[in-house]
DNA sequence: CGTACACCCTGGCCGC
DNA sequence: TGCGGCCAGGGTGTAC
């Protein structure tokens, strides 16, 4: 399918809305589907509602590894097993189970879950290639976790060494937590270097920032991608907390919003509608009121940035 | 240690 | 329209 030729686009920013004038360059309406802290959290409520309380009557591995290999012994130590709750850390899903281990999941870049309801049994889809895990629940639901690029992951860990696991123990802070402080961002970033953009992306600060909200995030905080981290802190660490908190408390509310949909229909987490102020909108104009900016796009340690260079400095 | 970049993988988009 | 090529991205590993 190709992008659609921009008529007019709607935007929100700060509550109100702005609508963007006909014009002829072409803006993808992209379905957002990069699992981040938002989405991971959604995926979680999801997972935790079908699932908690319930036994693993069968546990299947469709291949051998994901981005690592399943450990040996996966399915003979998950397998019978109950479920005692799903937490999250960062964008690791941790699933504890009755028997003192957890299963520490990430969902990489296309990881998804799908939740098959036990009364839509004869008409649940056949599995395909990119279904990995299986999980069969006793009371006849099925939960399969697909996953095509593999960049997610599968493991345990028992519960008592949780925090020293590698993929957990170097882990910054919690961007909604009560110790991301302007303080905390701001000791973390004095003697930085590099840019910002890349910054907000390094797990050893804070986690569970992708592209695509490290770009919203410095959009609303009015803050370059390309400043220099060192120069941040003080006031525009302030806002940069303040505007990233705003940023994943808007996405988590329209996934909650979007899980409920979802649900009655094809089970599907995580994954819904959403439109951004800045990121993938090249060449449209700011849709900061009074601002009059172009977004530009500009590379950065690989990955895109997005931001209007003229009201964010 | 801080920084920069290659790598893993595949669907989807782009240009020819 | 068909096909080859390139890009997206999170996290880790390595080189400077």
């Amino acid at each position: 399918m190709r992008r659609p030729l921009c008529t007019a686009q709607a935007v929100r920013y700060n509550g109100a809305e702005t609508v963007f004038a006909p014009g002829r360059i072409p803006l993808s309406v992209r379905r957002k589907d990069m699992p981040e802290l938002p989405e991971v959290e959604t995926v979680r409520q999801g997972l935790a509602a079908a699932m908690t309380g319930l036994r693993l009557q069968e546990v299947t591995l469709r291949r051998a590894d994901l981005r690592l290999p399943f450990p040996d012994g996966f399915s003979p130590s998950v397998t019978g097993r109950r479920v005692m709750g799903l937490r999250r850390r960062a964008k690791y899903l941790l699933m504890d189970l009755d028997n003192g281990l957890t299963v520490i999941m990430h969902l990489g870049m296309s990881g998804r879950f799908t939740i098959l309801p036990p009364e839509a049994q004869p008409a649940w889809p056949s599995l395909g290639p990119h279904d990995h895990v299986v999980f069969d629940l006793e009371d006849g639901a099925r939960v399969v976790y697909a996953d095509p690029r593999r960049f997610g992951l599968m493991t345990l860990c028992a519960r008592a060494r949780l925090d020293s696991h590698p993929l957990l123990a170097h882990l910054g802070a919690e961007p909604l937590g009560a110790s991301f402080t302007a303080d905390y961002l701001s000791a973390a970033l004095r003697r930085r270097r590099t840019a910002i953009k890349s910054a907000l992306l390094d797990q050893k600060i804070v986690v569970g920032i992708g592209n695509i909200y490290a770009c919203e995030a410095l959009f609303q905080a009015r803050i370059s991608p390309r400043r220099s981290s060192h120069t941040v802190p003080g006031r525009r660490a302030g806002r940069l907390v303040d505007a990233i908190r705003a940023v994943l408390e808007a996405a988590l509310a329209a996934g909650g919003s979007s899980l409920r949909d979802y649900a009655r229909t094809d089970g599907e987490l995580g994954y819904f509608q959403h439109s951004f102020a800045v990121y993938d909108r090249a060449g449209a104009p700011c849709p900061r009121p009074g601002c009059s900016g172009t977004i530009r796009r500009l590379a950065q340690g690989g990955r895109s940035s997005f931001y209007c260079p003229a009201c964010q400095r």
